[in-house]
DNA sequence: CCTTGACCTTCCAGTAACGGGAACCTTTAC
DNA sequence: GTAAAGGTTCCCGTTACTGGAAGGTCAAGG
């Protein structure tokens, strides 16, 4: 298989896919022309990236992942440690979102939003007076 | 006012307000000694900046709120514009990582976590079996 | 044989918004 | 004299790629 096919058969983009071999995930063999040459383990393993990315795994994560599931004999509680601290990060950043949301929600409706000058978005950016600080 | 002072009180750290100086925020003027002398208007325009920073707009939308603040004539609804746009992004955002948030727990939730190798969580990034896809 | 177009290759630069740290200068205090 | 605490510039590193240039390869068509 070349890097399109990974690419299509993986739903990566064939740069990514050269990214993660710079960074070791795999190591396709070299066909006399140069170009890459997949095998079906290294798709299985691009597909492991492609899904566990899409779930917000980082790089980082992906290798802990990776090894675990090359490891057979793991214990799924390894598995479930990484997956437990990046749902606590999740939901971390979710609830940053949210304060974020709320403070913003707030002064945008503060503001009517017409064609006079004066808007309490900036008023507040400018001095946080009222609101912002009690 | 040194880039300590002015450091100190808006928040921010001096690399930052360095930083701000490399991308036009603030122009302070320089001792002979070659330090940085930053006045009233930049500490003010550097505080606005904190808080801009602090409910996520980007640096560009900082651009774009700093030069409506310092436009007197503007109208409000250009910035309740900025501000709304922002919104809607931050509200992508949690729906967003709610999605994955969601995914992520039931995978969690599905894996027993113990010493035993067979996990639910590596079972859906290999194959996508089942709950996944269906 | 030549060309066209779709592939593939490498390498370099850029992204957002800084942070770390080196190498060096100035000021202040003891 | 010297040591600490500030300031300066400069460059690299971060995350996970993406875009683009310059060029080699391959299959099809005239």
């Amino acid at each position: 298989m070349t890097i399109g096919d990974v690419a299509e058969a993986s739903g990566l983009p064939a740069k990514t896919i050269r990214y993660y071999e710079d960074i070791g995930f795999v190591r396709p063999a070299r066909g006399r022309n140069g170009y890459r040459e997949f095998g079906d383990k290294d798709l299985h393993k691009l597909a492991f990236l492609a899904r566990a990315r899409s779930l917000g795994f980082s790089i980082h994560d992906c290798r802990a992942l990776l090894s675990l599931y090359e490891d057979r004999g793991r214990a799924s509680s390894d598995v479930k440690a990484v997956a437990e601290r990046h749902l606590r990060r999740i939901d971390a950043k979710i609830a940053e979102l949210r304060g974020l949301r709320d403070m913003l929600a707030r002064l945008v409706g503060g503001c009517h939003g017409d064609d006079r000058p004066d808007c309490p978005i900036l008023d507040d950016l400018a001095g946080a007076s009222g609101r912002r600080s009690g």
